[in-house]
RNA sequence: GCCCUGGUGGUGUAGCCGGGCCUAUCAUACAGGACUGUCACUCCUGUGACUCGGGUUCAAAUCCCGACCAGGGCGCCA
């Protein structure tokens, strides 16, 4: 085994073509495949850009260099000084013969998958063995999609004056009603990891941060076991002040228009890799009312009554009769959350809204509950106690403007730009209802 | 949590219905050998597996029960 000394990668491997004939480079990754014939070694040196084939003619190597080469296996970690040979018998059009080589760690064998896709693995395996499974170059394309998709939504927030914000994921309150928490001991109390940010973005509106948004985990201890459940996502979370629901939605089409956009023109090989044909739908997107897509679901032979939420069945066959991303809007009171703001018009009905992928949720947000006193029976109308919000309900005392924003689910998002089915694939190590190593 | 399906070498599979010719199929991987243009290299030789526990039977990978694990569906998911 060898150090890697002085040397540093000089290109990677994508960077190399045949017009560099004849110059010298420093490549360094991973064994992809090696093919011994005899006085002729073919490698498929893999890094994260890309492949690149070496070639080691025995008469034409030194013969340390041939030995070495003899010696490697899959997924040794090599570094490679050698000469760009334009060669049209190559893949690419050109290969490097080597001056040097280091060996700078071998891979134990058998290896217990085969990153090379030759032999499937089922999804389990893959995830127990994630950093294999990574070194896919199908998986990792998804990865660098997911990247430029927080890197696309951070603009756009940016561009329209948004804060990046953190808040805490240690929470001392487990009264927020709905989903079940993580409780942890946190000294000598109990705490609770978090299950959003929604008090917090809240409370800066009352800090006059007019606009705020925030990238983190949330956890939700539900025994789901689903493709699209997680017990640990990503939500991309905004809020505005002095804006309404449409507002919000607004901003949400534009996230994930330019999303759409940025994906398209900046990860043309991940997609190819991926096999996605990216549709860029046109905004605004189309809106539903709640009452609508009560008709088209029982239309369609689902039973649905009027303020119940959409079963999984309803949301099947509202996935076929929409294409693409569609608006929710409003939602009955009873079945969103407490902060959320009724509509004057109509008490029975609230300014919520989702924002649907064909059968799959992929955000939610509203205008939210700003007046004092109408929040507070709001609460109380959802069978919870108005004394655990306390540190909440003071934002609202001072002069708290009318505000807006939504949760965008990281996640569930990546299904749609990546193609994805299960929700796993599109997270490095997903936390599932069994699955808390690695 | 409920329902359905499944668990066979490192990986992915055939065999299971109709128990015995299974000393368990094939591919890939791995080890050794031959090979100077491979690109899923080819060829020869070799190594390696029936999830666990109980039961039925002369006989269980195969049938039955339970546990564990997985996949899919549903529920739950303010």
């Amino acid at each position: 085994m060898d150090s890697l000394g002085s040397w540093r990668r000089t290109h990677y491997t994508s960077e190399i073509n045949g017009e560099m004939d004849g110059e010298e480079v420093t490549v360094m990754g991973w064994v992809n495949s090696i093919r011994k014939l005899g006085k002729l070694i073919f490698i498929i040196l893999r890094d994260r850009e890309g492949t690149i084939q070496i070639v080691i003619p025995k008469q034409k190597v030194p013969e340390e260099v041939f030995n070495i080469g003899k010696s490697l296996g899959r997924e040794d970690v090599i570094a490679i000084r050698g000469k760009v040979v334009a060669n049209e018998k190559a893949p690419g059009g050109c290969e490097i013969v080597p001056l040097e080589i280091r060996v700078l760690n071998r891979a134990e064998s058998p290896l217990p998958l085969d990153p090379s896709e030759k032999v499937p693995a089922d999804l389990d395996t893959r995830l127990d063995n994630r950093f294999l499974d990574l070194r896919r170059p199908k998986i990792t394309a998804l990865f660098k999609l997911r990247s430029e998709m927080l890197r696309a939504v951070r603009d756009t927030f940016y561009r329209e004056g948004f804060i990046e914000v953190n808040t805490p994921k240690l929470v001392a309150s487990a009264t927020e009603g709905g989903t079940e928490l993580f409780p942890l001991s946190y000294f000598e109390r109990e705490a609770f990891l978090s299950q959003s940010p929604q008090l917090y973005k809240q409370m800066l509106m009352a800090a006059g941060f007019e606009r705020v948004f925030e990238i983190g985990p949330i956890f939700r201890a539900e025994e789901h076991n689903t493709r699209r459940h997680l017990n640990e996502a990503i939500s991309i979370d905004c809020e505005m002040s002095f804006a309404d629901e449409r507002d919000a939605m607004e901003m949400l089409e534009k996230v994930v228009y330019n999303t759409l956009l940025h994906i398209k023109e900046h990860c043309r090989r991940e997609l190819e890799l991926l096999d996605v044909d990216l549709k860029i739908q046109d905004i605004p997107f189309p809106r539903l009312t709640y009452d609508e897509v009560v008709d088209i679901v029982n239309t369609r032979g689902v039973e649905m009554e009027w303020g119940e939420d959409l079963s999984r069945a309803g949301e099947k066959v509202l996935g076929e009769y929409m294409e693409g991303f569609y608006f929710i809007t409003k939602w009955p009171r009873d079945i969103r959350p407490f902060y959320t703001l009724p509509c004057e018009e109509d008490p029975k009905l609230c300014k919520a809204f989702d924002l649907m992928y064909k059968d799959l949720e992929i955000a939610s947000g509203a205008q939210r509950n700003h007046i004092y006193p109408l929040l507070v029976e709001s609460i109380k109308r959802m069978g919870l106690n108005p004394e655990s919000f306390e540190s909440y309900l003071q934002a609202f005392r001072y002069g708290m403007p009318p505000h807006a924003g939504w949760g965008l689910g990281a996640d569930r998002f990546m299904m749609v730009l990546g193609g994805q089915k299960n929700i796993r694939e599109c997270v490095l190590f997903p936390r599932d209802r069994h699955r808390l190593t690695p």
